[in-house]
DNA sequence: AATTAAAAAGACAGACCTGTCTCACTACTG
DNA sequence: CAGTAGTGAGACAGGTCTGTCTTTTTAATT
């Protein structure tokens, strides 16, 4: 019956926060339902994070983080540079079809904060920076450097295109069109010219 | 010196607020911002539109208005169904570039109204669903059906992952990696398994 | 046991939110 | 000229927003 005696209040505001903002929005989530829901004190969310854009930001670091581990785990079992970009987008699919999915938080904030001087508006930025950046990495072992980069950028769009179409209708679609896209293009040559 | 004469308040105000929409977003843009700003009285206002909900769809369907009429003029100019493809990407290409770029609204309106039942999530994805829907009747005239229904998936998903990835930098190089990756997709032919 | 830091609880300020209402004024129409 | 619909201007209600402050209580450490 008793609560777990010693818990990161910080931490489980970041994550009520991060569960809020997924559902509802950023704008839409008030800082008296984040503490309602987390069961705290105003005073202690905003001794933890002096303004509510520093909350967004922490929640958008935290879930950049858990995002790249994730990856990572799945890079590890993967042989080939092809099989590591399959295991991002088998990620996806299933990321699609999870009980909770609610669409890209980063693709979110960046609707929602326009401003690309804002601190949220920048964190969101570099997690797409950040995943692109990985899937170039990876390409870079199959092709040269250029192409590399253009056919990350190709591949990022179509995660983010196929996040926003899964969340209109038929997520099993969405994955399913966004990899025999993302098959054509790597089987594509580039033709420089 | 005179003012013109006879304007249509309605129409002026569906203006102003989709400028509104566009550069400050949905939930943060308040009514009485809209009313100073297309300097009109609130009533006025009230009386064309119910509630703010109301408003943001008709927004949303005076935007769509004006899209599909650019890309109707556009594709009357196309001989082909690639050279029509061609000009919907050349249409983003520009509008990357354009001075008051700031990304999609109906992405956006997607992203604040998580709710598909939301008449403005409904709304939005209305836009999604009518430009895939014609992309897959351009396509229809080059493929089989069932392809057409998927590379127009593709084709849709590049076209909204490269408009977020422009706002984020290189809009040029956004457009054309896009265009790069839709020419590689067309250029495969589709393999039933 | 005494000290210190963290947290709970909630009042409070000041601004902003959507939406309603009133009243005076304008412009057009029959 | 009389009537009517639309509009301007702004007060107002009731709620919510972020952020601050105080006071009391709890928990950890020395």
């Amino acid at each position: 019956m008793t609560e777990p005696i010693k818990i990161d209040k910080r931490q489980h505001i970041v994550e009520t926060a991060y569960a809020l903002f997924k559902r509802v929005g950023f704008h839409a989530t008030g800082i008296d339902r984040i503490i309602a829901e987390a069961d705290v004190a105003k005073m202690t969310m905003y001794r933890h994070f002096p303004s509510k854009d520093d909350l967004m930001v922490e929640v958008l670091a935290y879930r950049a983080a858990r995002f790249d581990r994730q990856l990572d785990r799945l890079a590890e079992r993967a042989a080939t540079p092809a099989q590591k970009i399959g295991k991002i987008f088998d990620w996806y699919g299933r990321w699609f079809e999870s009980a909770d999915f609610h669409g890209c938080l980063f693709a979110h904030a960046l609707a929602e904060f326009g401003d690309p001087a804002h601190p949220v508006f920048q964190a969101a930025a570099r997690q797409k920076g950040s995943l692109k950046h990985r899937m170039r990495l990876i390409l870079e072992e199959m092709m040269p450097a250029d192409d590399a980069d253009s056919v990350s950028a190709a591949l990022l769009m179509l995660l983010e295109g196929a996040t926003m179409i899964a969340r209109m209708r038929q997520p099993d679609a969405a994955i399913r069109d966004a990899r025999k896209a993302a098959m054509a293009i790597l089987a594509t040559p580039e033709r420089r010219q």
